[in-house]
DNA sequence: TCGCCTCGTGTAAACGTTTACAAGATGCAG
DNA sequence: CTGCATCTTGTAAACGTTTACACGAGGCGA
């Protein structure tokens, strides 16, 4: 079956290309009859306009891209499916694409690549742009918001990173910890990633204004995975004076450490203590205690907000904070 | 900065834009030198085809749509992993669409839905699709495969879902439970969806084998959720009699049903054992006994196999099944 | 030397819209 | 009745490719 035209429908009503364009896409100056015909003869016929030909017509592609490193994880996975609720019903479809490796990311910044021609607007989740790459995105031209991350010139929606891992901390020293262990993402990914850092420096700040030490021994790697963060508990609890408590970065990680923890017969919370991050939805469940933040509203705002950029209705950049809330459960506990 | 365009890198190389076409896109007949002076200016201008340009010239999008419901559930996430590993190297863009309500499918599957002219291959998981859309898919012309779900004529990689019930039941009933419990999607559903019922019919299966009743008032609807699985526990621990094992069909809500059983004081697994459905990242952390299936790798077979048909290299529809795997774990033990 | 095949390239017609501009029709004020 | 807006519609030029077909040049066997 081979698709109806728009020239089929001028056709059958009578009219021209131009007034069933108009008509069909709610343009004034169309008499109300005459659109009503032609709705009539396109239901008939089946009729919706190429999707290429418009677009290449009208410029504009009806298309949100979403970036993001890591696909299957839980957090890309909410952010996906708030900003495709917001999309569905605005019309848009939703372009995914993950960028895992510094050299996808490389291709994704160079000119060619950023989905360019492809997309009307850019969701960037937790991509960070080095300098070099942040000119090139501004010269395509094309709406961004970032998530979780901040690339200097575009809209963001994020959290305050340093605030919320400090008072994470916090919880651990007032429950009267003393030697409390972190679980990063990729320490050596250097400034690769400003939340890390932000999240370290929240943890060192609240260790700070108790007193206490930060020992290096006791920041382990959890690459952000359930398998990572496994990895990295036991590497903490094989310490010759192994922490009472650990704050990591992800609830992924922290439900990772909490199961080989336990594996390793190291009672949760009596002999470790664990606070996660970010809310996750099986945390309820696993009764961690966790900085919760909230992720899929977080993606809804962010797509009203590209939308409303790519649809001109935002002069300069918008940067909005999400709250977060600590959300104390059973895995936080005061020390033996 | 106003895009170059094949002319101009035409006019520059002093050839016509025909030869600049087949130079690019790599196509015989092009002398060697030619091919590489306009493969050097083409760099110099950073020109790229103009995707809609050529899609409408070429009739192919290079984009491939995948259609889930429920998006932010771990399954669908794997399986979107997957087909981007894939399609990200065969060079494909991804389009997601999630479907989660009886409108949006009929909606999709409408003629002038289903992504008509967005994309050239179509990857649809865990979708059923009434008898009277399978025609208008079919129409369509759109290669096809399905994941998890089947739809008459179209590839498919499925598991064996009754066996693979029947093997999880069967686990419980060996170590020695009596009265045991199911968590179920939506019951309410009916058979709009395939997949829980030949779960229901395999679990139905293992009890007979083992000449046990199968007791209505234990089948309880857990919406595949983490808070339905929750809710589900909930009901059949309230049950006068309540069962001492439930078998979950997903891992989500076999968790969400662990960790509200705990809360409400019933041990796991001494009080009731709980065996999931999935092979969830987490529940090895959990401790959780699942029949585990291979997500992300079916996400990428699948992938495979859909750009086989749409290159024209399948001439019939090619149906796979998935190994599954019981892997038992801390939450499935012998009654008290 | 002639004819034919191959190779490299150009010409121009799609592909199916959107939209600026022109033009005809209609209504109304003067 | 005239002139001028206002509406409605049509004409035709983009939009930037891909590709069928034509064409000329060169090589080669007879």
């Amino acid at each position: 079956m081979t698709r109806a035209t728009i020239h089929d429908v001028a056709r059958r009503a009578g009219v021209s290309v131009a007034t069933v364009s108009r008509a069909l896409r709610g343009h004034a100056n169309v008499a109300p009859a005459t659109r009503k015909r032609i709705r009539k003869i396109a239901a008939e016929l089946d009729y919706a306009a190429h999707p290429q030909a418009s677009r290449l017509a009208s410029g504009r592609t009806m298309t949100v891209g979403l970036v993001a490193p890591l696909f299957g994880l839980w957090y890309a996975g909410q952010v996906v499916a708030g900003a495709d609720e917001i999309l569905a019903a605005a019309g848009y479809d939703l372009l995914v694409h993950s960028v895992d490796t510094p050299d996808n990311r490389a291709r994704f910044f160079s000119t060619t690549g950023a989905l360019r021609g492809r997309v009307d607007g850019l969701l960037l989740v937790d991509l960070f742009a080095a300098p070099e790459h942040v000119g090139a995105l501004h010269e395509a031209g094309t709406p961004v918001v970032t998530i979780g991350e901040r690339i200097e010139g575009f809209s963001s929606l994020t959290i305050d990173n340093a605030a919320a891992a400090r008072a994470a901390t916090h919880h651990i020293i007032e429950l009267g910890h003393q030697r409390i262990g972190l679980i990063d993402g990729d320490p050596e990914a250097g400034d690769e990633s400003p939340v890390p850092l932000h999240r370290t420096a929240g943890f060192q700040a609240a260790l700070a204004d108790a007193g206490l030490v930060d020992d290096a021994a006791l920041h382990a790697g959890g690459m952000f995975s359930v398998e990572g963060g496994a990895h990295a508990v036991e590497q903490l609890l094989t310490e010759q004076e192994p922490p009472t408590a650990v704050f990591c970065m992800s609830d992924e990680m922290a439900m990772g450490a909490i199961g080989r923890a336990r594996e390793l017969g190291c009672d949760v919370p009596g002999d470790l203590s664990v606070v996660g991050f970010d809310g996750h939805d099986l945390a309820h469940a696993f009764g961690l205690t966790t900085m919760s933040q909230p992720v899929r509203g977080m993606g809804k705002r962010a797509t009203e907000t590209l939308i409303a950029a790519i649809d001109g209705r935002l002069d300069a950049p918008r940067h909005e904070r999400a709250d977060v809330e600590l959300v104390v459960r059973k895995s936080s506990s005061p020390p033996r």
